[in-house]
DNA sequence: GCTCATTTGTCCGTATGTATC
DNA sequence: TGATACATACGGACAAATGAG
């Protein structure tokens, strides 16, 4: 993958392979550009190499970075897109789920606390998902009763 | 600004522009002197001609270095100017907005998550400013209900 | 309010190779 | 020969901000 004996630096490598998958269209503009760990660990470079590489990346205007976050595709002002987290992708299953059929209409989908066990997340993970699937139109919740899968007829397309 | 072919060492230039921003009182005590990359930087110079110039002010008693923060200016002891962290400078536009009035006395100020999104920032962020204002005076808490702008006439003066 | 893991920022020490004076 | 300086690169450590739980 790299050469480290070329005459071309190794950070000047190592961010070029990331460019190209920028503009590749690998990495979305809000997304999370490679961290400097897992750019330690992909390609078997020192940190500081890994540093240098996203500097690049910055001055060239293709990243920016948060301080505690990461570094983002796209130039500072970018909306940072969340697409990564859990809440998200457990709500894409759930309603994967309820495509698929696997809940009936009249009977509450599974307790916040069975969802959180069997995805091993926190209950308050489970409630994010939850108010996804309502805003996307793929359940509702009736209050002291439990939240139920959407008719099929209502289904949201797409 | 840099005369590379002179009589004097790259790094002693360095360090004197850096003393005259010093003397002329843009950098006071207590705050950042530029750190080894930003001398980087600013002057075009390697790493190890921004250590050394470092190194110059530290033995003229003009800075003094803390690992993993930073060089600050002055000489050790000198209190460090808290401007420099994120909760330190909200809790003082949280202040300011109190002095302003902004906060009804009887109503809460905005919540942990409110004030978050507001400045962008982690919630543990605002935990601590709200402690900067606790501790300053500025707000009182009452658990489970929220906290609270302190009367005027308890207002810290300066 | 607390702990924990992740991520970036900063500093420290070292090393190789090149170049100038 | 030695001091100065640059560019590159490695490894380690601590600090601060964030986010999840």
């Amino acid at each position: 993958m790299l050469n480290p004996r070329g005459p071309v630096p190794l950070y000047v490598q190592v961010a070029e392979q990331i460019q190209q998958d920028i503009t590749a269209g690998q990495l979305q503009p809000g997304q999370l550009a490679p961290s400097e760990a897992q750019i330690v660990a992909r390609w078997g470079v020192a940190r500081i190499t890994a540093r240098k590489a996203i500097a690049v990346l910055r001055e060239r205007g293709l990243v920016h970075t948060v301080r505690g976050r990461g570094t983002f595709v796209g130039p500072e002002g970018t909306p940072h897109n969340p697409k990564s987290t859990k809440a998200a992708s457990i709500a894409a299953e759930l309603a994967e789920e309820i495509r698929a059929g696997r809940y009936e209409r009249d009977v509450p989908l599974p307790s916040e606390t069975m969802l959180a066990q069997r995805f091993d997340v926190a209950k308050g993970t489970i409630r994010a998902a939850v108010a996804i699937l309502r805003e996307q139109g793929w359940a509702y919740t009736v209050p002291m009763r439990g939240t139920y899968a959407t008719d099929p007829a209502r289904w949201p397309k797409g």
